[in-house]
DNA sequence: CAAGAGATCATCT
DNA sequence: GATGATCTCTTGA
């Protein structure tokens, strides 16, 4: 059980966006914690990456992508949802890992109340039907780890936020490569397969 | 179940 | 003024 050092992050993007499978996400939350394992990622990766924000150069918003490794990128999307994403490599390379699903492991209970529309709905569901619909999406995991504006540029050295190692190896046959989702303006990068998650698990956002 | 639309606003042109 | 690294709900077969 070993947190990420910053080193980590300081590797390729794509071999980082790959690594993260299997490893967990934790966010601590007064004295509770909120952990989930990674099973799925996308990989945005440079200055050229027409489907990555930081391709329109250096502005307030994308600064977090240009600057060290280990730190959170955290922006609002389609006014309501927010996105996580973990900077990677050197200094002045703009790349981060966008953390597309977890699957929830601790503090299901937090992941529930976090929750805006589940929390609406009665509890006439039953438990594992609403479990897998708790993080299965970058919006989605934001909301229940509680992850919004506040924590863009987080450090993930820190004891707020961070990822932890707990052995787990998924073997890259048991890694799926796709598109990534939602970047169809990207041109000659909408169709770059830096989209990765672990084959057959069941909190992936999209087969 | 698939397809479509509405929500909603920070960011950049 | 347009747009988007999404989610949810409704509609219709």
């Amino acid at each position: 059980m070993t947190k990420l050092p910053r080193k980590f992050y300081n590797q390729p993007t794509l071999k980082v966006a790959k690594l993260l499978l299997g490893k967990f996400l934790v966010r601590k939350i007064g004295k509770r914690k909120v952990v989930g394992k990674i099973v799925e990622t996308e990989a945005y990766v440079g200055p050229k990456d027409l489907a990555s924000h930081a391709s329109r150069g250096k502005t307030p918003r994308t600064e977090v992508m240009f600057g060290p490794p280990g730190h959170a990128y955290v922006y609002l999307i389609y006014g309501l949802n927010y996105c996580f994403n973990i900077v990677t490599e050197r200094k002045d390379y703009p790349a981060a890992v966008l953390i597309r699903a977890v699957e929830p492991i601790e503090g299901i209970d937090l992941m529930y109340q976090h929750r805006k529309s589940i929390k609406r709905k009665k509890s006439i569901f039953n438990f594992s039907f609403l479990t897998f619909n708790l993080t299965n999406g970058p919006g989605k995991l934001c909301q229940a780890f509680k992850i919004d504006k506040k924590l863009n540029n987080a450090d993930l050295t820190g004891n707020i936020l961070w990822v932890e190692d707990r052995g787990i190896k998924i073997s890259p046959k048991d890694i799926v490569a796709t598109k990534r989702i939602g970047v169809d303006y990207a041109k000659e990068y909408k169709d770059k397969p830096w989209r990765f998650y672990i084959k057959g698990n069941k909190f992936v956002s999209k087969k």
